[in-house]
DNA sequence: GTGAAAGCGCTAACAG
DNA sequence: CTGTTAGCGCTTTCAC
């Protein structure tokens, strides 16, 4: 059967042409490839010369098919258009890219058959590895992963206990000190804006966080909103939440959220932090340029994406490579100040 | 020669499996999967449950090897930290599964070299089409893509008479009515704060925009300089701008530069647009809802991302694309507004 | 150090 | 409609 040797006249030179250009076997081309140091220079020289003058291109596929490597990692995002998110991707497939892999990226929306069905997918390409945001993952998920033998790393968040390893920080603690910070400067009624916490654990753990902080204090939460990421919708429900609950501090889920409510609050008229004070999440580069400059959680995204990119790496040369914790900051800008005095 | 049948205990089903099972050929597994229309319902049947049973996952570099056809495309651009970018990639990647195809994506840090390699790598992994961004790339790059019969794409520019076809807009003339908005509120001292254009069309394109504008209506550029993507660079730039020329309007490359203007022109206790206006370039969600609002060029990133991938699968497909101009608008919102008067 | 040859899992003629 | 079979391009024993 002679197959098409192409649709079209295109030639692509296979190795077995570089090994007739060469005077040498497939065998030894190949090994010249990728054993240098079982052939002999003069050799090498030749295959050399050979892949150049033939304009050989190795065919993934089949060194795919024959190792069962592909050299490609796969990583599943709920969205690119959160500016962090991105961040952690950009440095996760730099070093990813600088280690000899390729990334496979896929969004999933904050969907989880929608993950789900991204993660057959990259399990069908053969991965070597996937990365995933976060813990909240639907057990067939892992499971199809497991099964398939593919290392997995999840990131964004910590959980020592998780069946997966993760290369995150913890979502729950990092709430402990802005609300310190709050109480310290006298706030009293304290509000939150959170992300949408269905199916993000990152969201429900900060919830989480705030709650039981403020519960050592013998406080709780004035009031609660779930918005969707977006400066718009953020800066709605902000405006809603200034002028009926009038706290004196809003704790955001993240830094666009926080953007939206300090927006609310000039529209509002209301001076930040003189009538409220504002806390983010994330530290976007906006949010210490923006006057007043936002105080914020600072998370390492870049090195965290950096961090996993390593880890998985090293799990797919069959170390061990244990989960990892990453710290995060408060860091204290202008958009939090002394609690304005409560009417009695 | 018995062959590592998996280095390690991992089953994976395969198609003879499934065949085996369901007590068919390979063959009748194949075209149950590929060609349903050409097997019996019984059958088809039979080879479902089979599948189900087995657990069976085909295997994409078999398919690929036999096929020569990955159902993959490689997208490559400068940076996901530009939020806009991202977005871009967003709605590519969306509607690229959508149709069925998986994303491959890297990033050049505006480098050719950089590029050059990805694109390399893409080839290697037989990826089916590529999409890139801007016309400023590398001959050679460019020629092994063609000499690989990838279909490409490149974006974010409008190019009728570039080699490869392009979804985008014209960056040039996007800059027409900006100037003239300007020029309408009686500027003269028009400054400019540029990407940097080396290695960018896109941002040579807009300066050389502003500046056949301007000449049209018998002006010039008050002064240009070049900053790096970065609120913060662009506000160091934007101050020193302000400073030194005293433009009553300044251009900017694009929205993360005008915001950095802003807060700078802020930080100098500069009214805008009273004493100063500017106007971005993109779009982005925050610049609609930041105070007092910035007048900006809109860019149809998404769309642009979700034309391209249709592009590139019409390519895919045998179907002459023909390149796409999209269109862009000015939105004029509170950062510009009649010019100061000058002093005599 | 190098060559010969057997697959890796799947598709696509071709024959029935 | 279904089975048989020859590859797709590369790696990897096993001999030499």
């Amino acid at each position: 059967m002679r197959r098409r040797r192409k649709l079209d006249d295109d030639p692509a030179a296979t190795l077995e042409d570089v090994a007739r250009a060469a005077g040498v076997s497939v065998a030894t081309v190949s090994r010249a490839l990728n054993f240098p140091d079982l052939v002999r220079e003069a050799t090498k020289a030749r295959v050399a010369e050979a892949i150049e003058k033939t304009r050989y291109t190795p065919h993934f596929a089949a060194r795919a098919l024959a190792t069962n490597r592909t050299h490609t990692v796969g990583a599943i995002i709920p969205t690119l258009n959160n500016a962090i998110f991105a961040r952690g991707v950009n440095a996760f497939e730099e070093t990813l890219r600088g280690r000899g892999f390729t990334l496979l990226l896929s969004v999933s929306n904050y969907d989880a058959a929608t993950e789900h069905l991204n993660a057959l997918r990259m399990i069908e390409r053969g991965v070597d590895a996937v990365m995933l945001i976060g813990i909240d993952h639907g057990a067939e998920t892992l499971a199809r992963l497991s099964a398939a033998n593919t290392p997995l790393v999840c990131t964004w968040s910590h959980a020592p206990d998780h069946p997966a390893p993760t290369v995150g920080f913890d979502n729950h603690a990092a709430m402990a000190p802005v609300v310190a910070h709050l109480i310290a400067h006298g706030h009293r009624r304290i509000a939150m804006l959170a992300g949408i916490t269905e199916g993000n654990d990152r969201a429900r753990a900060r919830v989480a966080g705030v709650r039981d902080a403020l519960r050592q204090s013998g406080l709780s939460l004035a009031a609660l909103r779930e918005v969707r990421y977006g400066v718009e919708e953020a800066a709605a429900a902000a405006t809603a939440l200034l002028c009926e609950e009038a706290p004196t501090a809003i704790i955001c889920g993240n830094d666009v959220i926080a953007h939206g409510a300090l927006f609310a609050a000039h529209r509002l008229g209301h001076d930040v932090p003189g009538a409220v004070s504002i806390v983010g999440f994330d530290d976007l580069p906006l949010s210490a340029a923006m006057p007043p400059g936002l105080t914020t959680v600072r998370v390492p995204a870049a090195r965290m994406g950096r961090l996993a990119a390593e880890h998985l790496v090293s799990q797919i040369e069959g170390t061990i490579a244990p989960s990892r914790a990453l710290p995060t900051e408060l860091v204290v800008r202008g958009t939090t100040g002394p609690a304005r005095p409560q009417k009695a």
